[in-house]
DNA sequence: TCTTGACCCTGACGTTGCGTCAGGCCGTAG
DNA sequence: CTACGGCCTGACGCAACGTCAGGGTCAAGA
């Protein structure tokens, strides 16, 4: 008899009591995150010792920044343990902290720039903040890349080089598209000028060296593990258009 | 008449060329934050150079985490420059870089202890965030001591004593509010014993030492100052009952 | 016994920044 | 003339509650 009263907490104080808000328990009954062990006849919620135990841990998944559907799954053990789920959000974390990181970095980059110069340097500040997620871009190129390949290719690429690789690119790809949609044949002499001229762009990047042609070309064979922001600087018939061409010069 | 037709772009290739989707593009057209320069007769969206520079500003000041309302106050010089909005945004991308480390510094000891003990130890979990949680309320409590008080605090408080006075307060307070509600006389003899066992409970953190005792002091007078979920350890009617009687008995 | 307060309950809308349909007009190539 | 790609305007959805609004419950004082 004893046993069920053992300690019932009403609603306000079992919130008191573990640091939530009466709203949240409310909000977590409703998503079936954490029912009270019971009611009174007037329907009022009845927290015990268990509903503590439950919802310390509840606050503690929160504090690592867990959603509520994710601890949801992790305490009904649905498909997710812990320690699976740490490592997750260990990972996921991290990751934001590099984002704060790179904010923070760009904020006091674009504050020292308008303490010297006085005024708010619009331009300076966007080109900050593109500066930073160039970087971004990099980073997840390097890997298709060996130590010695990174070197080589820093001390060519000079930024004006690749800002005028960037035009060359455009220009070739938009004569390339319009080949395309008029039906030009890709044996055709000007098919072939367009196949000439995209290998020396190429040919302009590798430096003729093969480790990075053969780098490059894994990167562009690896599409699928690509982010999801990334995209082909070039559309897969362009690529098939030039392939064409080369295939018909070959004979 | 070449004038307005300089270099105008569609939803999509303005998209495109910004980074940005098109829904994001309608989006920021209802909030008012960006308007296309113009529309065609059919009500399609027509964006120019103006809009690329605008458009860029609105991503960079996202991507240092303003929000949108606050983009536009700063675009807009609604009663925000730049520099403020800077600065303030900097402290608080500090502050959530503070609790991200946290919550990894967290979930990296909870994994220790978990490869250590093989089990999911919730108890332990739990207990790692409360220390957490726990620091930081120290965190903001050390602004009131000065650099020797604190090292004599950490030498006298260990953990079992703290736990100690953490439950002869509750049981004192839980005595002080039953012999409020119950009207007792704060001069009468057990008000008396009361006022005692607080002035004890003081001393015993204070270890007699008075700069502690005015530091503490100065920590309560503060009230105004303390963060938004400290709370009071007592309530003001206990406080305020323990001063009657220690007055009735100076008498 | 009636009346306060102090609590409790259940909706239901507001917030933030778009993603994602749904239903329907526009424009161009075949 | 039709089909297909673009564009448009709603409108709902998501996450985790905060914040009313309208209305019972309960213990204590008049």
């Amino acid at each position: 008899m004893s046993k069920t009263e053992k300690m019932l907490y009403q609603a306000s104080e079992f919130a008191k009591l573990t640091g939530v808000t009466v709203r949240a328990l409310h909000h977590y009954d409703r998503l079936g995150l954490l029912k009270p062990s019971g009611r009174t006849g007037a329907g009022y919620r009845l927290y015990g010792a268990r509903d503590v135990a439950r919802l310390q841990q509840i606050v503690t998944l929160k504090f690592i920044g867990l959603s509520l559907k994710q601890i949801r799954a992790v305490l009904d053990r649905e498909s997710f343990d812990l320690s699976t789920a740490l490592r997750l959000q260990r990972e996921i974390l991290g990751e934001k902290r590099r984002r704060l990181e790179m904010a923070i970095g760009a904020i006091e980059k674009a504050e020292r720039v308008m303490t010297s110069s006085g005024e708010p340097d619009w331009k300076a500040f966007v080109k900050i903040i593109e500066v930073i997620n160039m970087q971004n871009e990099w980073d997840w190129v390097k890997k298709y890349y060996t130590e010695e390949q990174l070197q080589e290719l820093s001390q060519r690429a000079t930024p004006e080089l690749l800002e005028q690789a960037q035009h060359d690119w455009a220009v070739l790809l938009k004569e390339v598209n319009a080949a395309i949609s008029e039906g030009i044949d890709p044996s055709s002499e000007r098919a072939q000028g367009l196949a000439a001229r995209w290998s020396a762009l190429v040919e302009s990047f590798t430096g003729g060296n093969p480790g990075i042609a053969q780098s490059l070309s894994n990167l562009y064979t690896d599409q699928a593990n690509w982010p999801a922001h990334a995209q082909k600087p070039f559309s897969d018939d362009a690529m098939t258009f030039i392939n064409k061409a080369r295939a018909a010069s070959a004979k």
